[in-house]
DNA sequence: CGGCCCGTTGCATTCGAAGTCATTTCCTGC
DNA sequence: GCAGGAAATGACTTCGAATGCAACGGGCCG
């Protein structure tokens, strides 16, 4: 029927050839390298032996075809250089292998690929996608209308279409800000993300609320895009113009950024003259160069949640869209003294 | 022939469902969407129009079945924590997207998974791999048995079976020790990475056989394992047991931990007291809080190389494996004074 | 006006494994 | 010794697209 043909390049057999080898059907090739399935021990040694005498490897691909599942899942991170995703993907590609699935891996530099991306997801039949970048609502639709389970991690779901995991910024900004206020802080210069990413908006909407309740508006607000340059950047704009007791950035990448400005630029003391606090808590963050107090992210249990969100979603494709949110926990530090 | 059930979830029409909706042959379909191939401009019209009415999207699954081409990589990447891959892992999936092959990511958290994601990689009938782990002869000699065209991506290619792409290490330390040697230091102490790690082994046996050209040997030597936590304790051995002018760490991060130490514990002048160089030129490195004197290996150009070289030997099977080296460049920082 | 050639198109087959259904085998219990 | 049933196995179909080959049609040239 299907004899392996010697076409080029070895390869390895399929099924049909260590069915000939074994002296069985095809089927029960296939039931031997299923799980689940009843073989006699004799014919499964059989076929093993025959199999590993063609050097036999189920092919992945061939199966996903007619069983409608690749077992692969998207994971779209929109900028790996942010020194927090990185360690996001090591754990969701971690924790999906030991669920059995593959990850394909999609990167953004710019927003602007991600219909191109969208359109490779489609066509490779992923069973979902864990995505860390912004989705419009049409865009989150369509995985609805492919029938994609999907997943957002640190990104708001639009209408619940879309599952979402987040943490949660007001919490953890309170704790920062309110420990600020309490050691006497009062005038504040905020470093934003960029206007489209709903985290950083998140964050510093929290500490400006925050900063309101208390009866303060702060003194110098400044946009960056979550990059070490963008930190120092726009620290420098911040204290050139502005006297500030503290500085709160909307992630720790840039909070470092405006630490080196402080002191190795304008010679500030910090957190004497003035404090800093980031948000995400990356390794960098925590080395004893720096020692940012910042809030950080649970990302164990966040992709423990965005896994096991996705695979409720694959098993029941009816189920309704989960959101969940998870507290930051406060890093201490040595930048900030919190009252 | 094949009119789609609609078990289920929704899911996209298949190319008979775009055939039998624009009137033609399901090979017209196939045609129209691939490029290359000759279809009448009306033609191709009318079946885009029935393929936008019934959603139709590829599927990749089913192309590479027959084509026995997934337009899958394997990237293999041992420790996604180490700073320097997550660039490198950005570089590749750009570069791999641009030249159309999509990106199946493995991660190892222990060496010991290695075989099961090469059994995975076997079964995705990916089109090549590039890997930044450590592979057996065994094992590299298992992927011209598939048939899988294999990259090493910072990692020596055992006799030649395996492409690889290398950042030469001896260049690069000699310019780091030469300058030490130069500005008067002759008390060394070495960071090393884990024994099994070829790169870090390199690294380090070139800064011996530089000092011992010199005529000098190491005072004391320490072995990490590349991460930040491993430099801080090795410097702490390191310096409790010896006095030092000079630390040459096998990685930037270690060489971070080791300024940490010496900054933040122990309170010796960099580099009055003792001057610290690294490798890799890794972001933080150049923060302003260390600006560490290292060799920044040249990412883009090997990134490049490695996807140009997979390239050729996907589309040349036969092709002999080519050992690629890169040169380093020193970036000159604050933590040594280089003569 | 006939023949030829090329651009289009359809038919039929192929890729490799999974699973349905039917058949065989063997064991059990009466 | 035979019916009943469970386990094991095989024949066959299916998933969705690519492609070799044959057929068709139109334009061009002689």
């Amino acid at each position: 029927m299907n004899p392996s043909r010697h076409h080029g390049g070895r390869q390895c057999g399929t099924s049909y050839d260590v069915a000939r080898e074994a002296g069985v059907s095809q089927s029960t090739v296939s039931r031997v390298f299923r799980p689940g399935t009843s073989v006699a021990p004799a014919t499964r040694a059989r076929v093993m032996a025959a199999a590993a005498r063609v050097g036999y490897r189920p092919n992945a691909i061939a199966a996903s075809l007619i069983t409608r599942r690749s077992n692969l899942v998207a994971v779209v991170i929109s900028n790996l250089t942010n020194l927090h995703y990185p360690e996001v993907l090591a754990e969701l590609t971690r924790r999906l292998s030991a669920e059995g699935l593959r990850v394909l891996l999609f990167t953004l530099s710019t927003e602007s690929e991600i219909d191109a991306v969208l359109d490779q997801i489609w066509r490779y039949r992923v069973d979902g996608a864990i995505v860390a970048a912004r989705l419009s609502a049409k865009q989150q639709a369509a995985f609805v209308h492919e029938g994609v389970p999907l997943v957002l991690y640190n990104r708001p779901g639009h209408d619940g279409i879309a599952s979402s995991v987040c943490c949660e910024a007001a919490s953890g900004e309170q704790l920062l800000i309110d420990g600020l206020l309490c050691a006497g802080r009062r005038r504040f210069g905020l470093i934003a993300g960029p206007a489209d990413s709903a985290v950083g908006e998140a964050r510093i909407a929290a500490a400006r609320a925050r900063l309101e309740a208390a009866g303060l508006l702060p003194v110098a607000e400044e946009r960056g895009d979550f990059s070490h340059a963008s930190g120092l950047a726009a620290t420098r704009a911040i204290i050139a113009a502005h006297r500030l007791d503290a500085i709160v950035a909307a992630n720790d990448v840039m909070a470092l950024g405006a630490l080196d400005v402080l002191r190795h630029e304008a010679g500030l003391a910090v957190p004497a003259d003035v404090a800093v606090v980031g948000f995400d808590g990356v390794a960098p963050a925590a080395w004893p160069a720096y020692r940012l107090t910042t809030v950080r992210q649970p990302v164990e249990a966040m992709t423990d949640a965005a896994v096991r969100l996705l695979l409720t979603r694959i098993a029941e494709p009816g189920r309704p869209a989960e959101q969940l949110l998870f507290a930051g926990a406060l890093v201490p530090g040595a930048t900030a003294p919190l009252g």
